[in-house]
RNA sequence: GUGGCCGUAGCUCAAUGGCAGAGCACUGGAUUGUGGCUCCAGUGGUUGUGGGUUCGAGUCCCAUCGGUCACC
């Protein structure tokens, strides 16, 4: 297979508009076959080539430059060669602007299950119907190309946290060798193909892998490995490492990150681009975004208020509705619930997109971010984390039922 | 009218004569390369009412009120 990175980079321009002096914080342009994306930007997240709840009408209208795909998803149902028969993920969801996939790489280590990993790549029980699978960095890119998707991802290794320094060590090392066959194996050169910087939360392995990662020469760079469980120090330590050791003329993705609040600091660490279930997921659970911090929609306190649940939005949900109106289709459990607060909160995420990006051309990012985080209210820590550590239990506790009540369907015994 | 059964948290129900509890609901949180799931914490009681037996009664006895079923 012709490389075909070095095509690939007049059609995935980078173009670096502001610097912010104070922070580091970029503005920029990212050019892409579906069109520009003006960075900073949120990337919202469409596992099943679907934003859930969401048309593709109401994602232009909230202002999402590009949403996110799985290719993990997808290739287990339809399958990406079904895709590819009926034209593509674009045509397939009716979505003309940017797509970005992922390599499926994360998923399979944090859905599937009795997964065995050699270097050659991953075999894995698919989530669903429990059937046996392999993902190899090349079955990964092509994959994504039957998707066609503007940006691919390579296939890479995300370990669990905490993890040792020995094992951190070789999954970066295994994501580095991965990353230059799935360089290797890409064959269109329609498609971006963004490599990964891993390492945990060792900063002599994150340098390492940058340092690898990069010598590659990829039209972009993602940081994986964040938001799986560490601390928001150990977070930020990472990424601000790495940041300075990619190359200026070239997007950075934060991967899986962020709240709004994350959103801010990765800027300041220089990052353009970032992709998170959280304001999504959050929203179909009741709660929304502000500037003030997060908004539990079910509290008694809105029953009664006229106003919407954020006076400074633009949004379709705030220009419309009542807070006591979201208040009362939560309390009921209806479906517009769940997409007026995705509308709400990626709308969110857009404007505060926007907003930063408009105080980093204006050079005055570092007074933006001290005011922004003056007002913006979060969640302790140590609750935080706490009780992330029981969902997990929880949820893997729930995982052994799950499998049997499925192995008992599938093979007719039930 | 007679007989049986049942009255415990807002609801549905637990609790050998020995610290009155659970689920749901309600209140407040959490959710980060997707999990419409789930988790954490909290409020809530003259055990229908009045007597009695007992060291001790939601539990046993009597009365009474309410519900319910069967039979006149």
């Amino acid at each position: 297979m012709p490389n075909t990175a070095s095509g690939a980079s007049d059609a995935f321009r980078y173009t670096l508009e502001a610097t912010d002096p104070e922070t580091g914080a970029r503005a920029g342009r990212f050019s892409t076959p579906h069109g520009e994306i003006l960075t900073p930007a949120f990337m919202p997240v469409g596992t099943q080539a679907t934003v859930k709840s969401l048309s593709p009408r109401e994602l232009v209208e909230l202002g999402a430059q590009i949403v996110l795909a799985n290719t993990y998803h997808l290739y287990l149902r339809p399958g990406t060669e079904t895709i590819a028969r009926l034209g593509g993920v674009h045509k397939f969801m009716r979505w003309e602007r940017p797509i970005l996939t992922d390599s499926g790489g994360f998923q399979v280590f944090s859905l599937a299950h009795l997964r065995t990993l050699d270097d050659d790549g991953v075999t894995f029980r698919s989530h669903i119907d429990g059937s046996e699978q392999r993902l190899t960095p090349e079955r990964a890119i092509a994959a994504q190309e039957q998707l066609g998707s503007d940006v691919m991802m390579c296939f890479d290794e995300c370990v669990e946290y905490p993890t040792t320094h020995a094992r951190a060590r070789a999954a970066a090392q295994r994501t580095h060798r991965w990353a230059e066959r799935s360089r290797r194996a890409q064959s269109r050169s329609d498609q971006a193909l963004f490599g990964i910087v891993q390492g945990s939360t060792f900063e002599d392995l994150r340098t390492e892998s940058a340092r690898d990662i990069t010598s590659l020469d990829f039209p972009g760079y993602a940081i994986g490995g964040v938001s799986v469980g560490e601390s928001k120090e150990d977070c930020w330590r990472v990424t601000a490492a790495v940041t300075p050791l990619l190359p200026t003329h070239k997007p950075r993705y934060l991967m899986g990150v962020g709240s709004p609040e994350d959103l801010v600091e990765g800027v300041a660490c220089g990052v353009d681009l970032f992709d998170c279930v959280l304001p999504t997921r959050i929203a179909r659970n009741g709660t929304a975004l502000t500037d003030t911090g997060r908004v539990t929609l079910t509290r008694s306190q809105l029953r009664t208020q006229e106003a919407p649940i954020d006076a400074t939005c633009d949004c379709y949900t705030c220009r419309t509705f009542s807070a006591a109106y979201l208040h009362h289709l939560f309390k009921a459990e209806e479906l517009l619930g769940y997409r007026l607060a995705s509308i709400h909160n990626l709308r969110y995420m857009a404007r505060l997109s926007a907003r930063m990006r408009e105080a980093i051309l204006h050079g005055r990012y570092g007074a933006w971010r001290r005011e922004f985080l003056a007002t913006y209210r979060v969640a302790d820590e140590k609750t935080r984390l706490e009780q992330r550590e029981k969902r997990t239990a929880a949820w893997s506790a729930a995982r052994p039922a799950l499998d049997a009540a499925r192995e008992s369907r599938t093979s007719g015994v039930a």
